[in-house]
DNA sequence: ACAACCTACAACCACATGGTTGTATGTTGT
DNA sequence: ACAACATACAACCATGTGGTTGTAGGTTGT
């Protein structure tokens, strides 16, 4: 379904929408880091940086894999090109604008052509 | 300030993480629309609306201008354009990494050649 | 003049969100 | 075996968010 788009694209500009989780996305993007370095980085307690990176992963921007006691996050860049190309749909809707424009200018053509035969008849 | 910077990506990703603010932007990237008109689209009030459409607008996605007694939205291309560059940042950190793992790879080169140096010494 | 219309905004409500602390569970290195 | 470490998760709290209704002001057409 459409629908599940949605959700995604939910789920994905939530995440987004936090500059704690974007740093988190920038650095996991970079390469690998455990849950408790990023938490270092942060001014919160490790609980909140944990819970950023579950609202990360939910989203499908990231990824995590166990190395012995810990636990490696790294950036998934296909999620990011997905939210990429969604914003690039919406650029093609307004571009879509211009065509129509383009038309109602051919319309107004015909319409004065029309005027132009009708005078003429 | 680069402060400002996220302050602008927040309202961005904001904004673009509710499913009615999408659409509303999709309708309004195609063509001028009246506030009137966008909230006979959906099944709430229209303050409800109204409030989405302010929100468009504070993360400057959006742009009114008056048209008698009613407000006429138009989409915001470059706005888009902005949040898809900021993307291609994120997606550019991550190609990074790939050149970041070749040093690694010739760092590990090095340390053999050092290993030998040594060893012949 | 005035009724209908379009918009703006305040007040309110239920629920989500981002933060905290505390507790439990698994893993490591000595 | 065990202390230190890394993670997960529940409970809680303040604030934000998305929705409602109600009120008020500006614009239009007759």
């Amino acid at each position: 379904m459409t629908e599940s788009d949605e959700d995604r694209a939910d789920a994905w500009f939530h995440a987004l929408g936090d500059r704690t989780r974007r740093d988190i996305l920038r650095r996991v993007l970079r390469g690998e880091h455990s849950v408790s370095t990023l938490a270092a980085s942060y001014d919160m307690s490790f609980a909140a940086v944990q819970k950023h990176v579950a609202v990360l992963e939910r989203a499908g921007l990231l990824t995590k894999r166990r190395r012995g006691r810990e636990q490696l996050a790294s950036g998934q860049v296909e999620a990011v090109r997905s939210v990429a190309s969604m914003l690039t749909e919406l650029e093609e809707l307004w571009r879509g604008r211009i065509t129509r424009m383009d038309d109602l200018l051919a319309d107004a053509d015909n319409t004065i052509e029309d005027h132009n035969t009708r005078k003429r008849k």
